[in-house]
DNA sequence: TGGCCGGGAGTAAGCGCTTACAGTAAGCGC
DNA sequence: GCGCTTACTGTAAGCGCTTACTCCCGGCCA
C-alpha cells in the first residue's frame, strides 16, 4: 500500500508485520519445518502487503549455493552454440538455476579470467565448450570443488564429464556419403585447428579416405575456422590451388555455406559440379539454396544431458558415466549428388 | 602449498596469515585508503600462499551491487539477438559486469517470473528485447529501483530508455529500393504481430506503398514470425493465395531466407522472377544464394549503446537522452532486381 | 498424576565481507 | 615541547538470511 521505499523490505520487516520471528518466516519461505496454518496465513499476508522478495544474495551467503551456472563458449554468434544455450536454459530453469553466459572469443586469458570470476561469484558450476585452457587447469578447478562439464573435449579426470557428439563418426558418415556417390577427390574445410573437435572431424576425414584406399592430398584441406567467411576464403584458396576436387566436406554448416557461395561465384554449380556437405544441421541449413546435406547433431539433447549432469554434480551426486558420445546422423538434402563424370581441372589419375 | 581444503580461505585467513586486520586486507583489495608498502607486500604474499579469492557474494551483501546485468530476450537462436549478446558482453566485460541470459520464448509469465527472479538475485539492471510484458509493469520495476533499458519498444516513462534502429525508416528504405526497381506488387512477410518491431516494419511498408500511390492489398501480407520456417510457410501461403507479386519484403533476414527457399521450390527464380529483400543484415546474409539484399542494423552498436546507458543508470547517473533511434542502411546484394516485364499470374492491372 | 513426545515457535550465532569510527605514531611548524 | 596533521591500522557493527538449539505446551500413556 505505502509508497515503495527506496530500501526494500527484509525478512525482519515481514516478521514484525506478521508478529512472528524471522526464523518462522524463513521456515515458511523454504518450506522446512512445520508452521501452524494461522501463522502461515499471517506471514503470507505480511509478504503481500510489503511486497517482500527474499534477498537471494544473503541466502547464498549462508547456504553456499547461488543457483547459478555458467556457460563458457567462444562465440555466441554461431547458431550451433545458440542451440546449446537453448537446451541449457531449459534444464536450468526447470531446476531453478539461472545461467551466466561467458563468451571468450577463443582468448585463453579471458577464459581463465572468467573461470576465476565465476569462482569468486560462487557460481555453482560451469559448462564449457570450445575452450583452450589446458586440461590440468580445468581439473584443478574441479579439484577445488568447482563442478565443470565439458562439451567438446575429454579432460581425463574422474569428475569432469564429457558430453558430445561422436565427431569422428560424424565425419566418417559424411565421407562415406560422398564416397558412396562416387567422389574420390574430396576437399576438407577444417574448423579451428586449436579446437579438439576440428581434429576429430579431420581425423574422421582421414580415416574414411584411408578406408577407401585413397591417399590423402594435403593440398585438399584448408582452414575455415567454422565461419561463413572462413569457409568462403578456404574454398577460394582451394580453387586457387589448382587441384581438382568434386566434393567438399566442411567442418560445419556455416563454413559449408561460405563454400557454396565461393563455388557459385566461381561459376561452379552445387551439386552438379561440386557436392558440399556440412556438419551440425543448423535449422537454417534446410533453407539454404541448395538445401544443405549435413551431419545432424542433437544439440538440444547434448545441452540437456550436460546440464543434467552438471546439476547432479552440484548436488553432490556421483556421476556414473563420464563420457557421453551421442550419435550423429546423416541428413541428405540437395547439396550433394553423384560425382560428375568429367572433372574440372587436371591432377586426378 | 598445502592441499586445498574443502572450504576456501576467507579474508580472515588472509588477515591472520599477513598479521593484519581484515579491514586492511579489504582496503588493499578494493584499493581504498592507504597501505604501507610493507603491509601490502605481506598481504599479497598471504593471498598468494593461500590461493585466496574474495567472495563476491559476501561483498555484494554489503555493497548492494552484484556487478551483474541481465539480458532478457525471446530467442537466442535468432542470430540477430546473438549479435546483440556479443555487443552487450563486450561493454559488460569492460566495466566488470557479468551477464545473465534469460530466454523467455515469448511467454509473458516467464518474463515476469524472470524479472522477479532477477530482483531477488539483486541483479544490477536489465536489458530487455522482444518482450511482451505490459509497459506499466516495466515502469514499475524501474520505479522500484531496478534499472531497465529496452531495445525494442518505448515504455513511455522517464528513466526507461530505448535504443533501437529506426524500423519504420528501414522498412521504407527497403520498399523504396523495390519501388525504385519498378516493383508495384510487393508482398510483406510480417514478423511476430505481438512485437512492436513487427508493427513498425509493417507500418513502414504501408507508408511507402501509400507514398507511391499504391493501394495496399491485404492478401499480400502473411505472417512469418521472424523465422526461416515461418518465412517459408508464409511464402507458400502467399503463393497459394493466387495473387501476383514480383517482390517480397521480409521482416527479417531469416524469414527472407525461408521465402527464397519457398520461391525456388516453386520454380520461381530469385531475383529474376521475384525480388526478395530482408532486414537485419546477418553475417550470414552475405553468403546466401543469391546473396541477400537487406537493411543493415548496427547490432553491435545498438547493444553497446544500450549497455552503456544501463551502466550509467546503475551508477546513478541521469541519462540525458531517452530514445536512441539508430539509422538503418540499405545493403544491395543480388536478391533484388528490376521488376520483370511480364508478371506471373493475373490480378494486376 | 507424572513423564514423554512432538508440533510449533523463538533466540542468537554466524556466512564473508565493508566501512564508520577510533586510535596511534611520526612529522612538522612555532 | 606542544598541538596539529598525516599516514596507516584496528575494532566492531552490520548486510539479510539460515539454522542449530532451546523452549513451551498440550496430549497421551501407564
Amino acid at each position: 500500500m505505502a509508497a515503495r521505499q527506496r530500501t526494500r523490505p527484509t525478512i525482519y520487516d515481514v516478521a514484525r508485520e506478521a508478529g512472528v520471528s524471522t526464523a518462522t518466516v524463513s521456515r515458511m519461505l523454504n518450506d522446512t519445518g512445520q508452521i501452524a496454518p494461522a501463522t502461515r496465513e499471517a506471514i503470507e499476508q505480511a509478504i503481500e502487503r510489503l511486497g517482500y522478495l527474499p534477498n537471494t544474495i544473503a541466502r547464498s551467503l549462508v547456504t553456499k549455493s547461488t543457483q547459478t551456472i555458467a556457460f563458457l563458449l567462444p562465440d555466441i554468434t554461431n547458431p550451433f552454440y545458440a542451440s546449446l544455450v537453448s537446451g541449457i536454459q531449459q534444464v536450468a530453469l526447470e531446476s531453478g538455476h539461472t545461467m551466466l553466459l561467458c563468451t571468450t572469443e577463443g582468448d585463453p586469458e579471458r577464459e581463465l579470467e572468467y573461470l576465476n570470476l565465476l569462482r569468486a561469484k560462487q557460481v555453482d558450476g560451469a559448462l564449457m565448450d570450445g575452450l583452450v585452457v589446458p586440461p590440468e587447469r580445468i581439473a584443478q578447478f574441479v579439484a577445488d570443488g568447482f563442478p565443470i562439464v565439458c562439451l567438446d573435449r575429454d579432460v581425463r579426470s574422474r569428475s569432469v564429464p564429457l558430453v558430445q557428439v561422436d565427431n569422428k563418426l560424424g565425419a566418417r558418415l559424411a565421407m562415406e556419403h560422398l564416397l558412396g556417390l562416387g567422389h574420390r577427390r574430396i576437399a576438407h574445410i577444417e574448423g579451428a585447428p586449436e579446437l579438439r573437435i576440428s581434429a576429430q572431424r579431420l581425423g574422421g576425414y582421414r580415416e574414411a579416405l584411408a578406408a577407401a584406399g585413397i591417399r590423402e592430398d594435403p593440398r585438399l584441406v584448408a582452414t575455415g575456422r567454422f565461419s561463413e567467411d572462413g569457409g568462403y576464403e578456404a574454398t577460394r584458396e582451394l580453387l586457387g590451388r589448382d587441384v581438382s576436387f568434386t566434393a567438399v566436406f566442411a567442418a560445419n554448416d556455416l563454413s559449408a555455406i561460405g563454400a557454396i557461395n565461393a563455388l557459385t561465384q566461381s561459376g561452379l554449380r552445387v551439386p552438379e559440379d561440386v557436392s558440399v556437405i556440412g556438419f551440425d544441421d543448423l535449422r537454417l541449413s534446410a533453407h539454404t539454396i541448395p538445401p544443405l546435406t549435413t551431419i545432424h547433431q542433437p544439440a538440444v539433447e547434448i545441452a540437456r544431458r550436460a546440464t543434467e549432469i552438471l546439476i547432479d554434480l552440484i548436488n553432490g551426486r556421483r556421476v556414473r558415466k563420464l563420457r557421453y558420445l551421442l550419435e550423429p546422423t546423416l541428413v541428405v538434402r540437395s547439396s550433394t549428388a553423384p560425382a560428375p563424370r568429367r572433372r574440372r581441372g587436371r591432377g586426378d589419375p
